[in-house]
Formats: C-alpha cells, sequence, structure tokens
DNA sequence: TCGCATCCTGACCGTATGGTCAATACGAAG
DNA sequence: CTTCGTATTGACCATACGGTCAGGATGCGA
C-alpha cells in the first residue's frame, strides 16, 4: 500500500524545524513499514513513499538503513519503559501491578507498530538491542521482582515467582498488539472498540489480581 | 552462522523416501532461518547451506521462496492444533485449562521456532494463512468459547469473558518461544532448564486457574 | 545583494537474491 | 545392458535493493 500520504506536511520557515519535523515523518513510516514487513521486508522506497519523501533523502537524515531501524526500535524502547514508572510508588499489587497492566494495554492500542518491531527485534535475537536487555531491562526486572518479593512478605499477595509474573504481564499486555490482526479476525474482522479495550483491560486485571491472590 | 549441518544424511536406497527426506530436511532447515531471519531476510542459499544441499535442489523441491514459507507456517498450525485436543473431553477448567496449557508450554520448548514463524506471519497481517485464521481457527475458538461458558453456567469457574481468557493462554505460553530470547537473557543469559521449564508451568497454571476461580 | 550552510533529488552503481535451465547422474524395472 | 523417470547441480540471468553523488534549490545572516 504505497498510499503517499501525509502530503500536506506544513513547512513552517523555522530552519532548524525541518529536520527535526522529517525525521519525524520519517521516523513513524519507517515504524509501520518495518512492523508490517520486518526489517529484511522493508524497503527505504516503501518508506520513502510512506512518508511522502524521495528516497534519497532518508538517506540525507538517516545514513543507512539499520541507523533508521536502530531509532526506530530505541524509540519504542523509550516508551516502554515510561509505562514501567506505573509500578512504582504502590502501596501494593492492586495499585502497582494494576496501574502497570492498564499503562501497558494503553501502549498496546496506541503503539501496536512500536510493538510488532520490538518484538520482531527480539524474535530475531536482539541483534540491535542486547546491550538494552543486559543493563537497563535487566535492572528494571531486578527491581521490580525485589518490589513484588516485598508485597509477598508482607502478605498482600500470594508467593507467586515474581519472574514468571512479570513475564506473564509482558506477554499478555504485548499480545493485543502483536497478534492484534488474529484478535481483530476473531473480532469479525473489526478493531476493538472503546468498550471493548476496556473489557479486554479489565479482564487482565480481573484474572491476574486475583490469580496472584490480590484481590 | 551458515553452519552446514546434517551432512549425515543417510540415502536409504528406497527412491520414494528420498524426496520424503529431503524435503524434511529442508523445511527444518528453513523453519530455523525464517524464524531467525524472518521472511523478508531469509535467503534461499542460507537455507540450502544449513541443510547441506545446493540451492538449485530447493528450488527442486518447493517451486518458490513462498511455497517453501507457506509449507513451514502449515506444519506449525498443525502442531499447534494437535494440542488443542487437551481441551476437549476436559470435566472441567483444572483439568481441561491445565492440560492445554501444560501441551502449549511444551510446544513453545520443543518448537520455537516455529512458534515465531507463527508469530511474525500473524504480526505481517497473515497474509499466508488469513484464510486459516477465518475458517479453522475461528471455529475452534467459538468451539472452546462454549465449553468454558459451560462450565461457568456450571458454577466450575467464575464468570470471565471466554475470549481475553483464551488470547491470555495464547500469550502466556507462546511468550516462552517468541520473547525466549529477552528470557534467556534475564536468566543470566542461560536457557531454562528442566526444573525452570516445570516453574515456568506451574506459575502460568497457577496464576490462570487462581484468577478463574477454578481452584 | 551576496555568501554560506542546509536541504533536496534524479540519475546512477554494485551487489545480492530468487529463480531458471540444460546437462548429468542415479537406480529400479524389464 | 538398456530404458526411463527421478534427482542433482553449476552456471547463468533479470531484477530489486541499499547506497552514492553531483548539481541545484532554499533561505538566513551580514
Amino acid at each position: 500500500m504505497p498510499e503517499s500520504a501525509h502530503v500536506s506536511r506544513i513547512r513552517s520557515g523555522r530552519r532548524t524545524d525541518i529536520r527535526q519535523q522529517n525525521e519525524r515523518l520519517i521516523l513513524d513510516a519507517a515504524e509501520k513499514v518495518f512492523a508490517e514487513a520486518g526489517f529484511g521486508g522493508a524497503t527505504m522506497q516503501l518508506i520513502a513513499d510512506m512518508a511522502g519523501l524521495p528516497k534519497a533523502n532518508l538517506h540525507y537524515y538517516f545514513p543507512t538503513k539499520e541507523d533508521l531501524y536502530r531509532r526506530v526500535v530505541q524509540n519504542i524502547f523509550e516508551i516502554w519503559l515510561d509505562a514501567a514508572s506505573s509500578f512504582d510508588g504502590a502501596a501494593g499489587p492492586v495499585e502497582g501491578i494494576g496501574a502497570y497492566i492498564e499503562a501497558k494495554m494503553d501502549i498496546s492500542r496506541r503503539h501496536p507498530h512500536g510493538s510488532k518491531v520490538w518484538a520482531a527485534e527480539v524474535m530475531h535475537g536482539a541483534p540491535v538491542i542486547q546491550d538494552y536487555l543486559e543493563t537497563t531491562l535487566r535492572d528494571w526486572t531486578e527491581g521490580r521482582i525485589a518490589v513484588i518479593r516485598r508485597w509477598i512478605d508482607e502478605g498482600k499477595m500470594a508467593p507467586i515467582d515474581p519472574r514468571h509474573l512479570l513475564y506473564m504481564l509482558w506477554a499478555t499486555t504485548q499480545h493485543y498488539a502483536d497478534f492484534g490482526h488474529q484478535i481483530e479476525t476473531l473480532n469479525a474482522g473489526a478493531a476493538l472498540s472503546d468498550r471493548q479495550w476496556r473489557e479486554a483491560t479489565e479482564s487482565v486485571k480481573q484474572i491476574i489480581l486475583r490469580g496472584i491472590g490480590a484481590l
């Protein structure tokens, strides 16, 4: 679908803005194309068409396809990390994990392409973000495990293995983005409505919070 | 990693076997390469090297890359459907869903490549298996939803939305295959041991079965 | 108005890849 | 041994893709 969209990009005179504006345009297009075609299946030409720019212009802002891809993945990782803060400052699992589920479901709805790119990157062995996994993600994970352990010690939830609980949170919430197409197909071909998203989020919260004995 | 493995394939004289044998060899290699590189990133040459056959030979058995890919995806879908039978003939959710989780976790461990290929296929909009989603999968899903509804009516579990329960089952179990690399990284870089797989399976069963009020 | 840095882009290039083909080897049946 | 269908393979081809580049447009500051 080479839909050459966004033709109406406004060129505010400001010289500095142009760079930022075009990079945004390219990154958005790239995220979508990488998500739908994978890194290998994506072509610079397709991304260029979708961004409404000539291909050579992409290479002006992003020297190589890898550079562009790296930026897309990093963007996602940052969004993903922001949701992590939902976990903090919570009195117990009901608030903390509940808020985290809500935040991650929201990301799945608002950034489905990003989620898919991230998933594909990990599935391919994380060639680009291995270091993030080993540093930022590992640290974050250890921190949350400690929090969950504390909640368990305080009797606020059942003695569940915190690691597998985290995996379940990631898996369940991201599934609504990564497997969105399958879910739509099983939903008579229609995207989930506001109401259905709310129901999905509630179902996930219900099952998990009850499952860990926090309700 | 062009490791030209499986050099020691035995040529049992039987003429008919050769086809089956080589197709198996090629399909196994293809599954791995497609999983690790994606459809676009996979090359017939890489698959050929991994299968220990000349590239032209692949095209003798599978005319095009798409044909080969289609076969790989279909193989996975069949394995995936087999696990579905765990659901049947169960007296209640503890047996039915418990067995289903065990079966799917087992598949995630034994067929991680296949699971990834399936995930990528769905993420890309299911260009190859859309019809399966709309027929076989939809039918299977409706059937299980009916079963779950019955269990709810019989008071064997809480009134959970069956659809979202199924999504959670798929998401959670397949996560251990699709995001296996991430899980390994968070496991000090080591693959999960037998014991850890058992703990993972038990954790998932615990949380979900308790979460739906079946315990 | 001029100079200069930034931005833009059509045309081009080398390479990698999917796929073809013609020639050959193989082995079972007669 | 001959025949014939199946299997094998190196060499080859057309195409598509990532990336380059030289020349030009643009607009800001002096």
